[in-house]
DNA sequence: CCTGTAAGTAACTGATCAGTTACTTTCTGA
DNA sequence: TCAGAAAGTAACTGATCAGTTACTTACAGG
């Protein structure tokens, strides 16, 4: 039941410390030939995803954002009203991307017990390549969700895994493979549960168990282990 | 297996929305007959936990926590040196106060399987009884733990449940009521986690399925499942 | 009972920063 | 081809806030 021989770890680990969203190159005014609207858009969103995932929404600076992005200042307020309306912006567009990446999940297998497996080691490599996204959620959930529930487009992104595990919980459970009466919201929180804490609180665990918990060796334990877990206790 | 039973859920739900942690009420000046350097020091403690949860650390306003302690804001640099000084205290005493209690978890069965599921279900009641905590450790993480790093106190303290996790693993699977080859830490990590995390990331996960996870119903729910959760896995 | 030190106060300051103003440049379509 | 709108710039502003200053009040030890 081990899959993680799959996915070569150290590839990602990189991820982790160097967070790169949406490329979009900052716009140097000297190789800007003529006007991008769409561009100066999206560099600026681009530019604020960083800073927001790095600095948080109080900790990040309207002027450095501008500067990351070759934008100017008020271009901000030009295209986002505001600084709370760039860091919706920007919530919406990471969500907006989950569901993009919605394709990177093939499960190769029918076999409910494989695919579960690969479920939830897809939602651990998630992680933690996308750390800003672990970030975001965080200073997210630190304000009520404000931005969150003031939206429509990410309120409307219904998270798309809940609907596979539950069409694997029930093929599992009528092959007898997986025990019944699962609860797909409640799991679907597990899941993400066990490999999310582990990458938002890695910083906080480290330093109390001193362990470094992003070496290669310690990400692969993890995820071998999260596997393990999900699969264990959905036996019959 | 259902332990649920042992607890009114429902006593403890406003705790997730009123924090309250070490009582210390805000000095008076007309009530304070005379100087109190350990109540001052207390009060400013317990008012900047207070505001630090509410608003994490940028957010908090050290001209508010000095009102809501009834003591001046000289008093804060007299006592903590500066903002971040303040912060790394509140973080240390709330650490502290996690391992006093400590007390309050008596497995009330030698049995392995029994003692594990008190043990899944108080790791959940603590979290949902302080809230306070959760957000503290989410904004620590979010600037990289500098502060407990920096703490001998908060890295000194490690998880006493560990230890406790690991003296259950032994007895269970001895008796052949867990499986072999669990890492302690590792499942340390996964019973905080499905349990932090539904509490830490309650705003967006409320938002995104349309559930109110603070509902006394769904707390016995997930309650319920985190244990199962566990318990399920460790089946031999 | 008085003197030095620690506790406490209130008003201030200098830096920072979100958001604005007043302006120039480029594009579009009539 | 030119008028008006949209894109873009740089300098400014008013509010905020962490941290300080200059001061008063209380207390403990000799």
């Amino acid at each position: 039941m081990d899959l993680s021989a799959n996915l070569p770890i150290s590839k990602y680990v990189t991820a982790t410390t160097d967070i790169k969203p949406t490329a979009s190159a900052p716009v140097k005014a000297a190789e800007r030939a003529t006007r991008d609207p769409e561009r100066t858009r999206a560099s600026i969103l681009s530019a604020a995803t960083q800073e927001f995932a790095a600095k948080g929404l109080e900790g990040a600076r309207t002027d450095d954002i501008a500067r990351r992005s070759g934008a100017n200042k008020r271009m901000i307020y030009h295209y986002f009203g505001s600084k709370d309306g760039l860091f919706q912006a920007v919530l919406e567009d990471t969500y907006a991307r989950i569901r993009g990446s919605e394709a990177d999940l093939q499960l190769t297998s029918r076999d409910p017990v494989l695919a579960m497996g690969q479920l939830v080691a897809f939602s651990f490599d998630w992680f933690l390549r996308h750390p800003e996204f672990v970030k975001l959620l965080n200073e997210e959930n630190l304000h009520g969700a404000a931005h969150v529930r003031s939206s429509n487009v990410a309120r409307s992104l219904n998270m798309p895994l809940v609907e596979l595990i539950s069409e694997l919980l029930e093929r599992g459970a009528a092959s007898g493979q997986f025990r019944t009466g699962v609860d797909p919201v409640q799991l679907y929180i597990s899941i993400a549960g066990i490999s999310y804490f582990y990458f938002s609180n890695r910083h906080t665990l480290s330093a109390i168990f001193n362990r470094p918990l992003e070496a290669p060796g310690e990400l692969r334990q993890r995820r071998q282990h999260v596997v393990e877990l999900i699969l264990g206790y959905l036996r019959p």
